[in-house]
RNA sequence: GCGAGAGUGGUGGAAUGGUAGACACGCUAGAUUUAGGAUCUAGUGCCUUCGGGCGUGCGGGUUCAAAUCCCGCCUCUCGCACCA
C-alpha cells in the first residue's frame, strides 16, 4: 500500500463512528460490576447543561476518561458516570429573553449534549445519567431540605442579604466575589437587602470541616477553605455599659485587656439605640443612617478615612473597671464576632488610627523591642501596664487574662469562624421548591415526606421582577396546612443549584431508587468517590457544600464515612489561542466541533493532554493540534502499511524500550502526566517507524501488541482499530495493564558524561557496568578532556554510576 | 497589606541536585509534485576567530556539580482583604 492511498483512507471521524457504534452494541462501557475487584469510583464535574459541549468540558472530562481507562485495564471495576446540572439561571434568562420554556430549553441542550458526548468516545456509563431538573432528583433536594429541617440545621432568618440587582435573587456569601463585593455568575456589584431567607447551619460544622486528614486533596484548595472559614481562637469578653448592661466582644488579644481605651460598637449593633444618650441621639442616627446607605464596596474599601460618632455611653473594662468611651464606627461588622470590639490602639492598627483622629488614650500593653519605632505593635513581648500580666509574653498572658475571665466572670474562651451559614433561598424559578408551608395558625410546617415531591409548576411567568415567580401562581402558592387543614401558603423561593451538586455523586448509582437519596446497597459497593476531577473555582462553594453535606448525611445514618471525595486533582483551564479566557465578547471561543469533524474525538483529546501540565490548563493552539493528528496518523500506519519480515535492527533495544515505555506511561498516568506520557507515546511511535521492517515478526508483534494497550486509554478508537487490525480479539480496553521489567530497561551501553570542574567535556560510550576505575581511566585519557587538564593537578574525581565523571583540577 | 503559585529557545513545554531545552508547533534547506497543499529527510538556544564561550527573571550563597537547595530582590497570575 502506498503512502498516498493510507493518506487518502486515513479518516478519523469514520473509524472514531465505526468503534463507538460497536462499543455501543456491545455495551463495553456498561459498569462492571464484578465484586472480586477492587472499586474506583471515578468523577468528573458535571457539566451545566449550556446547549453544546465546549471545549472546556473537553479538557475536564478527556483526561480524566483516560485516567479512568487506566484504572479500568489495571484490574478496577470502575463507575464513571455523567448528567447534567439543570437547574439555573441561564435556562430561565432564555425562557424570559425568548418564550422558550426552561424544561424545554433544558431538555433540548441535554439531547444535544449527549449526541457529542457520545462522539466524544469516552467511557461513561450513560445508564447512570443524572439531570438534576428531573422530579425524580429534586424530590431528594427537598427531602434532605426536611432532613435538615428536623435536624435544626435549616432555618428561616431576616436579615441583610446580599442581592443580585441582575439576577434578581439573593445569593450565598459564597457566591459574592472580589474585593468589590460582585455577583459570582455575572459580575453585578450586591447590594443588601433585608430578607427573610432559608440558611443550612454549615457553622456547626466548621471545626470539622476544617479537617482535611481524612483526604488527599491539593493543598491549594485546603487552603482555601481554611481561610474561608476563618477560624480565630480568643475570648469573648462582657463590658458593662454604665446604664444598660453587659454587652459581648470578641477577641484575640484577651491578654491587652488592660489597654482598651475605648469600645465600639457596629452601627448595625442592636443595642445602639438604647445604649446612645438623648444629647448624642440625632448625630448617631444620621451616622447609622450613612452607613447603611454606603454600598458595600464604599463601606469595606480599606484606605478610607476611619469614621466614627460617641454615643455618650461608657463601657467599663472590667480588667481594671476604668470608664471608656463607646464609639459607633463602621469599620466594626456586625457580621463577624459580636459586632461589637474593644478597642486596644496599642496593639492594633486600625484601632490606633481611630484612636488618633479621635483624640483617644493610647496605652501599650506589650513592650516592644529598643529599636521599634512604629506606632501599633503585633508583636510579641513582655506585658506592661496590665497589673497581673505584666512581665509574661503575650501567649502566657492570653491564658492568665482568659483564666482570670472565666474566674470572675467577665468571659470565657472562644473561637469565632469567618464563614457563615449558608443561604439556599433564591428568588428565581428554575429550581427545587422549597418544602414550606406557611399556616396563619400554625407558622412553618414542613411538606409531610409523603407529599414530596413539591412540583414545579410548569405554566409560571419568568419576568424577573425581584420576587419569586411562583408568587404568582396561585395554584402554587395557595394551599392548605398538612397540619390543621386550614388555608395556608407555600414558600416561593427555590433552593440555590449547589444544593443539586452536593449530593448528585450518590445519585448515580441507583438514578431511579424511590426510597430513598440513593441505594444503600450500591453505596455500600461504590461509596466513597475515589477520585474527583475539576476545577479550582469551585473550592469554596461546591467543594465546601458537598463536604458538608457529606458530614450532614453521615449524621443522618446514610452513610458511614466522613468525606465524598478521597482524592481530588484540580485541572487548569483552557484558554483562548490569545492566551486569555475565552469569552464571545473577545471572539476568541474554540468551537471543538470543529476540530472533532476534521481531526477527530483521539486528536482533540489527545492534544488536550499534550498542550501542558493538566494542572496548568494553557492556551489553545490550532497548529498543536495538526501535530497530535500526524502522531495518531503515523502511530495507525505502523499496523496498515509495511511489512516486518525481520531484519537488522536491534531486538533488545526494541524491548528495552518498550519496558520503558510502559513504565513512563504507568508512572505518569498514575500521577495526572498525560503532557509527558503522550511525548513518550511521540517518541516511541517515531522510534518504532523507524525500525519498521527490520525486526523479526514476532519480536515485532509482542512490541506492538503492548504499544497499542498503553496508547488505547490516550486515543482510544485509534487503539481499537490497531488493534483490529493486529488480528487481535475485541477489545483493546478489556486487556489487563502490560506490566514492565525493570532489568530489562536497563541498557547494556550508556552515554558516560565527562566534566571537568562542572563542564561538559566529553561524552563516552561505555559498557554500563563499567567499574569506577575503568570510568575514571577513559575519562582523564579522551582526546577532548586533556588539554583541559594540562598543568593542573588533578584534585578529586567524582563518579556517578551510569551517568558520569567530573575530574576536579586547579 | 496578607497568603499561595509561577518566571526556561521564536511558541507550548521537558528536565526536582548529575548531558538544559525531551516531545510538539513554527522556521530553514532538500526530496516528491505542473503548482499549491500534504508527506518524507536533514537542521534549528544565542555568540563564535570553529578551539570554544555564554545561557533557565535579577543579585548573592551552599556544592565536585544548581533550572532544581538556601538568602535577598524584581515581575506576573490567582485567592483573601477594616475578620477585632
Amino acid at each position: 500500500m502506498s503512502e498516498t492511498r493510507q493518506r487518502k483512507t486515513y479518516n478519523p471521524t469514520d473509524l472514531e463512528r465505526r468503534w463507538q457504534e460497536r462499543w455501543a452494541e456491545s455495551g463495553l462501557y456498561k459498569t462492571d460490576e464484578d465484586e472480586s475487584k477492587p472499586k474506583h469510583y471515578a468523577l468528573t464535574m458535571l457539566p451545566y447543561p449550556s446547549g453544546d459541549l465546549h471545549v472546556g468540558h473537553w479538557y475536564a472530562m478527556t483526561p480524566s476518561d483516560t485516567r479512568a481507562r487506566f484504572m479500568r485495564m489495571n484490574g478496577f471495576r470502575v463507575f464513571f458516570p455523567i448528567g447534567f446540572d439543570a437547574f439555573g439561571l441561564p435556562a430561565e434568562n432564555a425562557a424570559i429573553n425568548r418564550g422558550i420554556h426552561p424544561y424545554t430549553w433544558t431538555m433540548s441542550n441535554i439531547e444535544n449534549m449527549r449526541g457529542q458526548l457520545r462522539q466524544m468516545g469516552a467511557m461513561f456509563d450513560l445508564d447512570a445519567e443524572v439531570v438534576t431538573c428531573d422530579p425524580e432528583y429534586y424530590r431528594w433536594n427537598q427531602w434532605f431540605f426536611l432532613k435538615f429541617f428536623e435536624k435544626g440545621l435549616a432555618y428561616r432568618e431576616e436579615a441583610p442579604v446580599d442581592w443580585c440587582p441582575k439576577d434578581n435573587t439573593t445569593l450565598a456569601r459564597e457566591q459574592v466575589v472580589g474585593p468589590d463585593r460582585r455577583c459570582e455568575r455575572c459580575g453585578t456589584p450586591v447590594i443588601k437587602k433585608n430578607l427573610a431567607q432559608w440558611l443550612f447551619k454549615i457553622t456547626d460544622y466548621a471545626e470539622e470541616l476544617l479537617d482535611f486528614s481524612k483526604i488527599d486533596w491539593p493543598e491549594r484548595v485546603e487552603t482555601l477553605q481554611r481561610n474561608w472559614i476563618g477560624r480565630s481562637e480568643g475570648a469573648e469578653i462582657l463590658f458593662e455599659i454604665e446604664g444598660y448592661g453587659p454587652i459581648e466582644v470578641f477577641t484575640t488579644r484577651p491578654d491587652t485587656l488592660f489597654g482598651a481605651t475605648f469600645f465600639v460598637m457596629s452601627p448595625e449593633h442592636p443595642a445602639v439605640d438604647e445604649i446612645t444618650t438623648p444629647d448624642r441621639a440625632d448625630e448617631v442616627r444620621a451616622y447609622v443612617e450613612k452607613a447603611g446607605r454606603m454600598s458595600e464596596i464604599d463601606r469595606t474599601d480599606v484606605t478610607r478615612e476611619k469614621t466614627g460618632v460617641f454615643t455618650g455611653a461608657y463601657a467599663i473594662n472590667p480588667a481594671n473597671g476604668e470608664r471608656i468611651p463607646v464609639y459607633i464606627a463602621d469599620y466594626v461588622l456586625m457580621g463577624y464576632g459580636t459586632g461589637a470590639i474593644m478597642a486596644v490602639p496599642g496593639q492594633d492598627e486600625r484601632d490606633w488610627e481611630f484612636a488618633e483622629k479621635y483624640g483617644l488614650p493610647i496605652i501599650r500593653t506589650v513592650q516592644p523591642p529598643e529599636d521599634f519605632d512604629g506606632k501599633w505593635y503585633l508583636g510579641d513581648g513582655p506585658a506592661i501596664n496590665s497589673g497581673f500580666l505584666d512581665g509574661l509574653n503575650v501567649d502566657e498572658a492570653k491564658e492568665r487574662m482568659i483564666s482570670w475571665l472565666q474566674e470572675n466572670g467577665f468571659g470565657r474562651r472562644a473561637v469565632t469562624y469567618r464563614l457563615r451559614d449558608w443561604l439556599i433561598s433564591r428568588q428565581r424559578y428554575w429550581g427545587t421548591p422549597i418544602p414550606i408551608i406557611y399556616c396563619d395558625e400554625c407558622g412553618i410546617v414542613p411538606v409531610p415526606e409523603e407529599d414530596l415531591p413539591v412540583l414545579l409548576p410548569e405554566d409560571a411567568e419568568f419576568m424577573p421582577t425581584g420576587e419569586s415567580p411562583l408568587k404568582r401562581d396561585p395554584d402554587f402558592y395557595n394551599t392548605t396546612c398538612p397540619n390543621c387543614g386550614g388555608p395556608a401558603t407555600r414558600e416561593t423561593d427555590t433552593m440555590d443549584t449547589f444544593m443539586d451538586s452536593s449530593w448528585y455523586q450518590y445519585r448515580y448509582l441507583s438514578p431511579h431508587y424511590d426510597e430513598g437519596p440513593f441505594d444503600p446497597e450500591r453505596g455500600e459497593k461504590w461509596l466513597p468517590v475515589d477520585q474527583y476531577t475539576g476545577g479550582i473555582e469551585h473550592a469554596v462553594m461546591h467543594l465546601m457544600y458537598t463536604r458538608f453535606f457529606t458530614k450532614v448525611m453521615r449524621d443522618l445514618g446514610l452513610v458511614e464515612f466522613d468525606e465524598p471525595m478521597t482524592r481530588l486533582f484540580n485541572q487548569g483551564i483552557i484558554l483562548g489561542p490569545d492566551g486569555n479566557r475565552m469569552s464571545k465578547s473577545r471572539g476568541n471561543v474554540v468551537n471543538p466541533q470543529d476540530y472533532v469533524d476534521r481531526y477527530g474525538s483521539d486528536a482533540l483529546r489527545s492534544f488536550l493532554m499534550f498542550v501542558g501540565p493538566w494542572s496548568e490548563g494553557g492556551p489553545w493552539d490550532s497548529k498543536g493540534i495538526e501535530g497530535v493528528s500526524r502522531f495518531l496518523r503515523r502511530a495507525l500506519s505502523l499496523v496498515t502499511e509495511g511489512d516486518s519480515s525481520g531484519g537488522d535492527a536491534d531486538p533488545s533495544e526494541l524491548t528495552r524500550r518498550t519496558n520503558r515505555l510502559v513504565k513512563k506511561i504507568t508512572e505518569d498516568l498514575e500521577a495526572f502526566r498525560f503532557n509527558t506520557a503522550i511525548a513518550a507515546l511521540m517518541e516511541h511511535t517515531n522510534y518504532l517507524l523507524a525500525i519498521r521492517g527490520r525486526v523479526d515478526d514476532e519480536e515485532w508483534q509482542g512490541a506492538m501488541r503492548t504499544f497499542v494497550m498503553v496508547l488505547s486509554p490516550f486515543a482510544p478508537h485509534h487503539a481499537e482499530e490497531m488493534w483490529a487490525a493486529m488480528g487481535e480479539e475485541y477489545s483493546v480496553h478489556e486487556q489487563a495493564w502490560p506490566g514492565y521489567e525493570e532489568a530489562l530497561i536497563q541498557a547494556q551501553e550508556i552515554t558516560l558524561i565527562v566534566q571537568v570542574n562542572g563542564k561538559l567535556r566529553d561524552r563516552i560510550e561505555v559498557p554500563a557496568d563499567i567499574s569506577e576505575e575503568a570510568a575514571k581511566e577513559l575519562a582523564v585519557s579522551s582526546a577532548r578532556v586533556r588539554p583541559h587538564l594540562e598543568g593542573k593537578e588533578l584534585r578529586k574525581s567524582i563518579y556517578v554510576p551510569g551517568r558520569l565523571v567530573n575530574l576536579v583540577v586547579g
